[in-house]
DNA sequence: TTGTCTCCCTGGGGGAGACAA
DNA sequence: TTGTCTCCCCCAGGGAGACAA
């Protein structure tokens, strides 16, 4: 293209450009120059993406959101078939390290992309990261950016220059002569080198780009509106860029695979990563993404900080016009009137845009999303309260479980990696009540029911939730890690990140069960880094927030701070493609395998049969993907399903099952003689005698029996 | 584009082109012309694509083969990271039923682009569906296609018109005027509209396309050697497509995802296609494409009849250079040089590409590919010999596991619609020799040891070698399947398709256990579709090919025929990420638990120890995601691993094993002391005593001991 | 019959100062 | 100071027949 355009003017016009290498051999003086060019070319890279716009640089450490990444993908391809996507084993943040960064620009629309390549981080903590400050070229780098006016954009002429931004930016002219003029060459992102004559001319005297202007034009398809940008590090190179006042669209039909495809890419890509701890490659186009979904650590834990509540007043910046300089929009003002994540089946807890904004004016509303992330705003001085504790990151498993990409339906516990700000704000919750949750490992405690936890082995009490149903991890560091569990269950984890979870029962050889015992115990020697305490129960259901300008929330029913809702109401969660209807059958058929799988979830069964039926169901049902629970109602014939990933709690459970059984409350307030326990995956077990998450981790099957049969079969019956 | 370039001529010029519509109200009149002008496009899209390109129509039956899918995207993407992927549950083809078909070109390039809707199809058989038979429209469309002259993209004049072209497919000049023209609008395959002066001039006079050609050349980007193409149906619409000399290369750096992603986007896009039995969208372009990779069913059928062999000649075509007519190429002669899948970790059994080439002259071997597909060649006729056997799809569930996308490692066994053509041969086999194996369901039976084997259900031997280990299915029409299994082994379907297959050790509670037995006899009897007979082992390793002109092969080691390798000779599996190494760990440590996984492999281990030790082992190794199996030989410290998806039968692992202890051969005469045994999922110790297959499927462990030490472990010694 | 060349002639657009906001 | 206009002038390229393969 630039070869077309290069018109150049007669001899006597001087080149500039010739990157005015000093004949200096220092090697460190090349890798100078080299910066600087790395770095103004950055620069215009940024300046081309847009004001609102950065990236990370290699070795920072980022939290990828997948569900930011599909709404660029999303933003790019055109919905083709309407079938629902499955629910992946994905986290909703992925903690990465940036091993490679790419500033690109597409070829025939200049459109900038950032290509990334990260790598899953092992370790949720280590230290706080610091970027390597970069080198403070801003003092020696120029630029300007000038809006195109329909004059500029003819056929006639070419660019006008303002007279401040040529004398800064361009090399100076020599003014003695009659038509001071000279050759400049400019590198565009693709280093293409487009050559434009620079002269000072006209009546009054103006300086103007002009031959090879036109060609630039044309070649780039610019209009009026659309931006161009120059940039100058102090070695002369110089850059050109442009960024249009209209997006270019989406070429529909060129894509290669589907959106449905696509999608499954993002997500399936993300897992495989996750799994196997190995590079990925993303695509970021700022100009498509509705919003930046590589984060750096650093943003987002500062947002962490803040408890976000309901009225907080806060402001964000967009892109808007500006002037020479690229700068920032003017800041929106908003209010937050509601926090909760915007899909709670798929990406439980996230908060990828979980606030929800009330914009001042009705103009900007037009503007502006209607939700945006904590990251991306910033709250009023006289709002902010930071947290009272944060424990930012802490050393935790990998959650999912890395041989499931799909899970079958929502549900999955908050823990760890997965969820850390969400983590945070719970942990508020029983760290100013109940003091506990120090230190690099922790987990959400509960003690619904002292007599049992107390029962529990301190490990399980401390590692469960966040690993699910009752797994523990040794050997963190270890590739060849192996995952232990009492209640029979066992992980294994496969090098390079695979791993699966399975329950079995125990088997009928003594000789092996009793080793497999031996080895969990001494295993959970080998845990140095529990710490638990005891606590209370009261903390549970506490709104978190004490902000002393918070305001009860509109939306009523979710007061969701960083994904938790601490309140009592729950959205129907929509029942995704994967879910078994088909379940009930297996009910008497198969023998019991307690199966263990993070976000994934559980089989659950009506009941209607004696005693010794729910003895023996036991070990009768196969516990793997599922994500709802069987509860049997002694008696009935029709018995139900329920996700228990929908609740917080144990009474909004019971609430649950009152209603669905039609106890008209007498479930909840006891004054029925009927009970609700459940069993795990060794033998009975009253309801409520572990805290909820444990249960929720546990628990293979409910009952509802009366109190007198139930009592029957409880061989020890705790509670 | 076009608008820009229409220049039209004077008034004078009548507008031809206008449709020609009669005033006939008549609405099967107007349905026609809609029909002719949906042919027309259709034809010229495929002019456009080239003379090779075919795709199918609504309503027609094709398979989808994801490994030519993922030829096109690799031929797209420049493979960014080298990160292997993992192995993907998804069967190397995939019957589908076209749900729509929309052909479009690319904006800019006006590359073809195929946009197909397929839905998977339920059922593998069903009857041999005939495409819809097009109406004749060649009577009256009309086309001509013109490889460029310099002169006709220079910028000095237009496009010369052949005289036989310009008469039969323009409309006819009023050749009394002075200078004859007409003034023609064509639309591209985008439905713009490109006007052209179509004039008879010169000395000697001929017709040319001169106002407008230039245009057209321009936005198209034509140049010397591309090919423009004219189509036109009997309602005088015509149209214009090109074909390009010189494809478009891929816009590097413009792809939304990474070559790592879209390749996970083709699978796992794929696997939840078929879970859910759920539309998905393909994008197919001719242009990138090496190799259609959706295949007409019957095109694969007819290709399925005939038994390929080792030094059959065949023809096949490729694109080239043509005449004004769209025409295909002259055929490119070649000898099959082998026959086998080409990935066999990944695509077991796969007929993609499986035949290897030798192109009879060097020339040919430069352009054409060292590998193609059954169904894209054309034998010599005298070579032609069809299979004795054509059950050609029969009625079978789908083999994958729909819960696990990945794969760990190959050794996908072999089944029903995965490997069409493949199981026709295996199936073949035990027609031919048994008389087994008819009706819809079936499965390769075995009484190898009869009193072990006399313990499992009927059901279980007869359909355990299509689902992996051991699995049987019921209810194959019902999305909401239900697996079953002995060995205390289940597995669950998920509506939708999803389920996962677990095994476990027998419950501490012998009521369960046996419970357990009950129902899966209870169940045993819902199934009314087996079909039993007994089979003699011998047939297992006789050559399939008998064609008279079949050679010994040259690359020796490999006689696949669609897959199956008839000869002893295995090449090494490589092995993928997914390999357990720190499987031996578990070893002593995990209670057994024996996972059936279709697709998935086996734990194998070394073995040093006491007969109690044995035993012990019976149930002490988690067998999930394992490709190799261990196989132990009494007394030696180091144990081997082998993969037994590499072996076609009991013959070729005892060569192997043979080979590997350094038996010389004795234990393959038996003249050693020595003998094979194994264990299956009942902690059995047994002897080959069941067909390859489902031995393959149920093996956990082998175990190589003298006869006296094996005879003192082996309650039940068969052989 | 059709590919290439050359001649003719027109108009789009590059290059300059004039003028005005 | 800089956006727009207009004038000037040139040459790229379209349109035609000549010529030759």
């Amino acid at each position: 293209m630039a070869s077309n355009s290069n018109r150049q003017g007669s001899s006597m016009h001087k080149v500039v450009e010739a990157e005015m290498k000093k004949p200096c051999n220092d090697q460190d003086q090349i890798s100078k120059l080299k910066a600087e060019e790395d770095e103004v070319y950055r620069q215009l890279w940024l300046a081309c993406a847009g004001p609102m716009v950065n990236v990370p640089r290699v070795g920072d450490r980022v939290f990828y959101f997948p569900q930011g990444h599909i709404e660029q993908v999303e933003a790019c391809t055109s919905k083709d078939i309407d079938v629902p996507m499955p629910i992946y084993n994905v986290p909703y943040k992925i903690l990465c390290c940036v091993v490679s960064m790419q500033l690109q620009a597409e070829p025939n629309t200049d459109e900038v992309i950032a290509h990334i390549t990260l790598v899953p981080e092992k370790d949720g903590e280590s230290s706080q990261h610091q970027t390597a400050p970069s080198i403070a070229w801003e003092s020696c780098i120029r630029s300007f950016s000038k809006k195109l006016t329909p004059s500029d954009t003819s056929t006639h002429g070419g660019l006008s220059v303002p007279r401040k931004c040529a004398n800064e930016c361009f090399p100076p002219l020599d003014m003695f002569q009659n038509l001071p003029a000279q050759d400049l060459i400019a590198k565009d992102l693709h280093g293409t080198e487009w050559p434009f004559r620079h002269i000072y001319r006209g009546q009054p005297k103006r300086h103007l780009l002009s031959s090879g202007w036109s060609s630039f034009v044309n070649s780039k398809k610019l209009v009026a509106g659309d931006t161009c940008i120059f940039f100058r590090g102090k070695t002369s190179k110089l850059f050109v860029g442009i960024r249009r006042a209209i997006k270019p669209e989406n070429n529909t039909s060129a894509s290669l695979l589907s959106s449905q495809s696509i999608q499954h890419g993002v997500l399936a890509g993300a897992f495989h990563a996750i799994s196997t701890g190995s590079l990925f490659n993303v695509y970021y186009y700022p100009w498509k993404s509705p919003a930046e979904f590589i984060i750096p650590y650093n943003q987002y834990m500062k947002a962490a900080e803040i408890d976000y509540s309901f009225g907080m007043r806060f402001k964000m910046q967009f892109e808007a016009t500006e002037g020479f300089r690229v700068e920032r929009s003017p800041k929106f003002g908003g209010t937050i009137i509601g926090i909760k994540d915007i899909d709670h089946t798929r990406w439980p807890g996230s908060e990828w845009r979980c606030i929800k904004a009330k914009w001042d004016s009705a103009e900007d509303a037009a503007i502006c999303p209607n939700r945006v992330s904590p990251w991306s705003i910033q709250v009023v001085e006289i709002y902010k309260r930071k947290r009272k504790s944060i424990p930012p990151d802490s050393k935790k498993a990998r959650p999912f479980n890395p041989l499931f990409p799909f899970s079958v339906k929502g549900g999955k516990p908050d823990n760890g990696l997965v969820s850390g700000i969400t983590k945070n704000s719970v942990e508020h919750i029983h760290h100013g009540l109940s003091g506990v949750l120090q230190g690099q490992e922790f987990g959400i405690v509960d003690a619904y029911n002292q007599r049992t936890s107390a029962r529990l082995p301190v490990s399980h009490l401390s590692l469960k939730p966040f690993y699910g149903r009752g797994e523990k991890q040794i050997g963190l560091d270890n590739q060849h890690q192996l995952q232990i569990h009492d209640h029979h269950e066992s992980t294994i984890s496969i090098p390079g990140g695979v791993s699966t979870t399975l329950g079995i029962a125990i088997s009928g050889s003594p000789t092996s069960a009793s080793r497999a015992t031996n080895y969990a115990n001494g295993a959970k020697k080998s845990l140095s880094i529990l710490d638990v305490n005891p606590i209370t129960s009261k903390s549970q259901k506490k709104c978190i927030s004490e902000a002393p300008h918070e305001v009860q929330p509109v939306d009523s029913g979710t007061c969701m701070i960083f994904g938790v809702n601490v309140l009592g109401n729950h959205p129907k969660v929509p029942s995704p493609q994967f879910v078994v209807d088909g379940e009930l059958n297996c009910f008497d058929v198969v023998p019991t395998l307690l199966a263990s799988q993070e976000g994934v979830s559980k089989t659950i069964h009506v009941q209607e049969r004696s005693n010794d039926n729910l003895q023996e169901e036991l070990c009768s049902c196969l516990h793997i993907n599922r994500s709802c629970t069987k509860v049997i109602k002694y008696g009935t014939a029709l018995g139900r399903s329920i996700d228990l990933s929908r609740f917080n709690g144990y009474g909004d459970l019971m609430s649950e099952l009152d209603k669905i059984f039609e106890f008209n409350g007498s479930l909840i307030d006891m004054s029925s003689n009927w009970r609700l326990s459940y069993t795990d995956g060794e033998r009975d077990r009253m309801f409520g005698d572990c805290p909820w998450k444990e249960f929720q981790a546990i628990v293979k099957k409910m009952f509802i029996c009366p109190k007198d049969i139930d009592d029957s079969v409880q061989a020890r019956a705790p509670v």
